[in-house]
DNA sequence: CTGTTAGCGCATTCAC
DNA sequence: GTGAATGCGCTAACAG
């Protein structure tokens, strides 16, 4: 049988309270009790059984999620992640509660997060922006003990304790990569569509894919990055403009939202025209686009993968326990029209 | 607050035993009385607390793991992942049972099946073969009702409660793509190299392959299948001795396991003449090749996914609860030198 | 500093 | 058919 803290505590010689107390890390024990106890657990192999740990705390986690009020299909699946998360808050001991921040706003989120903080919550995630305002409050945020993790985006510096979200300068070589040997050698112009360089995944990305593209590819030669601001129509009318100026272009890399102004503007282009196209984040009109051949791969981030990690981790952190950071990495799943779930 | 068992009892004017005996079934209670229980339930929105109900029930779940004694690296993963399951047993209430069986024999696996059956586990999980036998014996033990799972290859018919595993003709038709479109156009022979076709998933792979081929890489003409029983050193001699017989070979795809092989006949083959490579499962060997460029890209399936998702179905027919088939899909993950982990 | 005791939410005897 | 009482493994008052 499983040894509990009953057996620990006969073995030791003393009470549960104490056995409870050394567990526990809490103060009031004497150096000697202590040891005993901590002897008495390694000679048996006890581990403490969380759930019913759980049960007796009643314990619950007041999580604060700070999300763009963005309304591209990759926020609405991560607000969609959230409410699942929130159907599941009862078995997980957890209460989140959402903020909505405009995005790509430095100053609307460094107010926010003071504003989350404020109601000492057992922890905050966020979509950072990558500004000195944000990182400031984060820092004095993490100061002031209150768990932190950047989702999605991250955070120069280290006023964090974790970032949930994909290494998005591998993102960004993978898609060189592919979009390189998709294009089978040809030479050419590649364009750049990113959503802002003021967040870091985007900038990474961008980084990345410049660098492979240099590195690896010497016919193709990459077109000054255009900024669509995850906007669809944007987005749209960037690409119509691109291509009706110029028609040496063979590939195009979007790093960001909006895509279906991206699909919109491809699909009027002649099928001759048409580049090697690799996108971010399997959305619906991405998943058709990949189908209808309008797209070459997509490189997607699983939200609700994000999501649970970010929830265990600030568990975790809140705890005081350690994470599993193998455990916590987010992988870049890679679709084709050949392996789209 | 959330509702308990107190509550519903107190609601419907009954005692927690009733309560107890309506929320699992059991008989001994009037209709009426099942009657307002129910409604009770369902006017305040009950959710039992698993946890709270498993710490009182004290059950544990034996379950039984079926595994090929075969010594390549994918199957070392598979067991270091039931070893870490193992590891974590105490807190998930499980107790796994592993059983080693000859590779690609379906005499022993059925002999294997029956016995692990004979000591009534909670469920059973193994790597199917595709045979006759195998899926008769599969068919008493569904018959008797222990649930079973098929782990990473899959049994034809309905002789099993669930699969987990990649859907490998999605794999094929990926490895396909971009096999396809990494050899840019060229014209010449593919070559493909499986393990054995008595296991399904291999068949799989390799029919959807072949399919894919032939109806989007015109260019590109089949060779015949060589089986390498998954053996390095049986796979490094057909690799050898194929490149020595001729020389218009462009790609290769490596469906099965034994890549050890692999690597090192195309190591010594001239760097002029390597074919464009992918190969499946992320192994060391594979990521020091992928990083070496010789090997083009590797389709992986997660070990650790694969034996923790087929715990949690095990579990869950176990107390006959519905299983999440969305959240039981098994990814297929693609690495690139680019987004190794 | 240490021990006693009463739950957490649920399942399970054993009476009635 | 139904209910009261007890305990799963752990935590948290409250006493000493």
């Amino acid at each position: 049988m499983k040894p509990t803290v009953h057996d620990i505590a006969s073995r030791a010689g003393v009470s549960l309270a104490t056995v409870d107390r050394v567990l526990n890390r809490r103060p009031g024990v004497s150096a000697r009790t202590r040891e005993k106890v901590d002897q008495a657990v390694s000679e048996l192999g006890f581990v403490r059984d969380v759930a019913a740990a759980n049960l007796a705390k009643g314990r619950v986690y007041p999580l604060t999620f700070i999300i763009p009020s963005n309304d591209n299909s990759f926020m609405r699946g991560l607000r969609l992640a959230l409410e699942e998360a929130r159907a599941r808050a009862g078995v997980e001991r957890i209460a989140i509660q959402l903020v909505d921040v405009p995005a790509f706003d430095a100053a609307a989120l460094a107010a926010a997060l003071k504003d989350a903080a404020a109601e000492e919550p057992a922890g905050i995630a966020f979509v950072a922006v990558d500004a000195p305002d944000v990182t400031e409050v984060a820092a004095e945020i993490s100061q002031s003990g209150i768990p932190l993790v950047t989702l999605v985006s991250d955070l120069s510096g280290a006023a964090r304790d974790h970032y949930a979200g994909i290494d998005n300068a591998a993102a960004g070589r993978t898609a060189a990569s592919l979009l390189g040997r998709f294009a089978g050698g040809r030479a050419g112009k590649v364009a750049v569509l990113a959503g802002s360089m003021l967040v870091r995944d985007h900038r990474e990305r961008c980084d990345a894919f410049a660098a492979a593209i240099a590195r690896e590819f010497s016919s193709l030669a990459l077109l000054p990055v255009l900024e669509g601001r995850d906007d669809p129509d944007v987005v749209e009318r960037l690409v119509a403009d691109l291509f009706a100026g110029r028609d040496d272009i063979v590939a195009l890399y979007s790093l960001g939202a909006g895509n279906r102004g991206l699909v919109r503007a491809l699909r009027r282009l002649p099928a001759g025209r048409r580049p090697v196209v690799v996108a971010h984040e399997l959305t619906e009109t991405m998943r058709e686009a990949l189908t209808a051949g309008l797209i070459d791969a997509v490189l997607n981030q699983d939200a609700g993968h994000e999501v649970r990690s970010a929830i265990r981790v600030l568990k975790a952190k809140a705890d005081g326990l350690p994470v599993v950071a193998d455990q916590e990495r987010i992988r870049i799943d890679i679709f084709l029209k050949d392996n789209l779930p």
